[in-house]
RNA sequence: GGAUGGGUUCCCGAGUGGCCAAAGGGGACAGACUGUAAAUCUGCUGCAAAUUGCUUCGGUGGUUCGAAUCCACCCCCAUCCA
């Protein structure tokens, strides 16, 4: 199976400038591919992961791929998909946010002589002449076309600022420079930057009469059309520091039934053959195929023994028994104690399972809350600090979260 | 620069002097049912030393016993005109 055909049936595919050509490249491995990472947070996520897999899939099959880190696009902000204009960030943040990008990006992707190449267009970016940019390529491009381009259709309704509005041709001229420098010939990215990358295969042609190539990724949404790797709580982030392998884990484990296949295809290295197979399994059989899909994707970005850590500590909370090991912790402080005591909603509240004293009070309530597998019937239940030495106690809110609370 | 309509809690959106911590919906959270899924039903949804107190309706001042609501100035957004 070529490269190409195994994207298609992976289901990554959604648009191409040239179908038949991207193909010749691609499964030839003569293409020079880039794909642009905004860094607008100090940590990648889903959306991130998938576009990585991708440049590995294309590397293995012998292409050249280029990450592009936008620490220039990143000052301007990217209005696609968005209904409100993003905050700007200072110079010092997005700079920082390129650091954080380029160590987490180096644990996928080999970069090196002759291997992978990592770039970051504020290089040439931050440097424009005003005047000078405007003549060379600003005047390439038509007004009249770019309104109606699709990414800036919502916002002719919110409203739309100039700087917002070059943000496409910004991204063209990345393209361009990076096929004058590196002979890139293929931009890759979400579906949603679609007008972006046509706007610098465009740009290409018009300014030196060249052909070059742009393909969109399928966005991963989920059976109700919403973008995954979304949480109340905000992204499920690669970072250990700001999404434990444990709740990463788990975000995977508890995808709805429709859309396990989807995610197994779209992000995991399981043979076609294997996930066909999976395919055919229905009801509650599916949980195994969450697991594997939890497991597979915890180890492409945790690693095996962390993935393995924490699908044993899944199995301790929601199956009993166990190892229990590796659950997350919380260690109380003495300020958290008052008067040398501590009560149940003070525990919730310090730990993180609640946000604060009224919400673990309705915790408890309810009926949410348990200490060691008994559930907590008064709120204004109290606790001396002994009680927490040793193996501590195990507060357990809803059904999902727990920690073990402790005591140094 | 001018005219008009707006800015309310996580989001949408009602409220135009006290009955307002603020209707309704969505989402989130908790409970029941289940398969750590979905659907459904129930509860809940500002903070706290919790029959009470405190802070919130773009901002700052003011009127009033009392302001999300009235007045002044300012900031922001949309639409039309330039």
């Amino acid at each position: 199976m070529t490269i190409f055909d195994e994207l298609k049936a992976r289901g990554l595919l959604a648009q191409l400038t040239d179908e038949d050509e991207i193909k010749e490249l691609i499964n030839n491995g003569k293409a020079v591919f880039y794909i642009g990472f905004d860094p607008t947070a100090d940590s990648l996520h889903v959306g991130h992961f998938m576009a990585l897999c991708l440049m590995k899939r294309l590397q293995m099959a012998g292409n050249r791929p280029i990450a592009l880190i936008g620490g220039g696009t990143a000052m301007i902000g990217d209005p696609s998909g968005r209904s409100d204009m993003r905050t700007m960030m200072t110079v010092e943040q997005i700079d920082h946010n390129c650091e954080c990008f380029k160590k987490q990006m180096s644990r996928f992707i080999e970069f090196g002589e002759g291997k992978a190449m990592m770039v970051n267009n504020a290089d040439w970016l931050r440097g424009l002449n005003y005047i000078e940019f405007l003549r060379e390529v600003g005047a390439h491009f038509s007004v009249n076309r770019m309104l109606t381009a699709e990414c800036y259709k919502q916002r002719m309704e919110k409203g739309l600022s100039f700087l917002e509005f070059n943000y496409m041709i910004l991204q063209s001229y990345d393209f361009l420079e990076l096929f004058q420098r590196y002979g890139c010939n293929l931009q890759f990215g979400g579906d949603d930057q679609w007008s972006n990358m046509l706007g610098g295969t465009e740009l290409i042609r018009r300014k030196l009469g060249k052909n070059a190539c742009a393909m969109t990724i399928t966005l991963l949404l989920n059976s109700e059309g919403k973008k995954m790797g979304k949480t109340q709580k905000g992204a499920v982030w690669l970072d250990p520091e700001k999404t434990s392998p444990f709740e990463f884990y788990q975000y995977w484990r508890n995808v709805g039934d429709e859309d396990v296949l989807k995610c197994m295809r779209m992000l995991t290295f399981l043979p076609l053959e294997q996930i066909d197979e999976m395919d055919k399994w229905e009801g509650s059989q599916l949980n195994t195929a969450k697991e594997i899909l939890a497991f597979e994707l915890t180890k492409l970005v945790h690693g095996e023994e962390e993935a393995l850590k924490a699908q044993e500590s899944a199995k301790a909370l929601f199956a009993g028994g166990g190892d229990d090991a590796n659950m997350p912790t919380y260690e109380l402080q003495d300020s958290d104690f008052l008067n040398g005591k501590i009560d149940i909603l003070g525990v919730l509240a310090s730990s993180g399972l609640c946000a604060s004293r009224s919400e673990a009070r309705r915790a408890v309530e309810q009926g949410g809350v348990t200490v060691d597998g008994e559930k907590v019937a008064d709120v204004k239940l109290t606790f001396d600090p002994e009680r927490f030495a040793g193996e501590g106690m195990i507060v357990k809110r809803g059904k999902k979260n727990f920690k073990r609370i402790i005591k140094a």
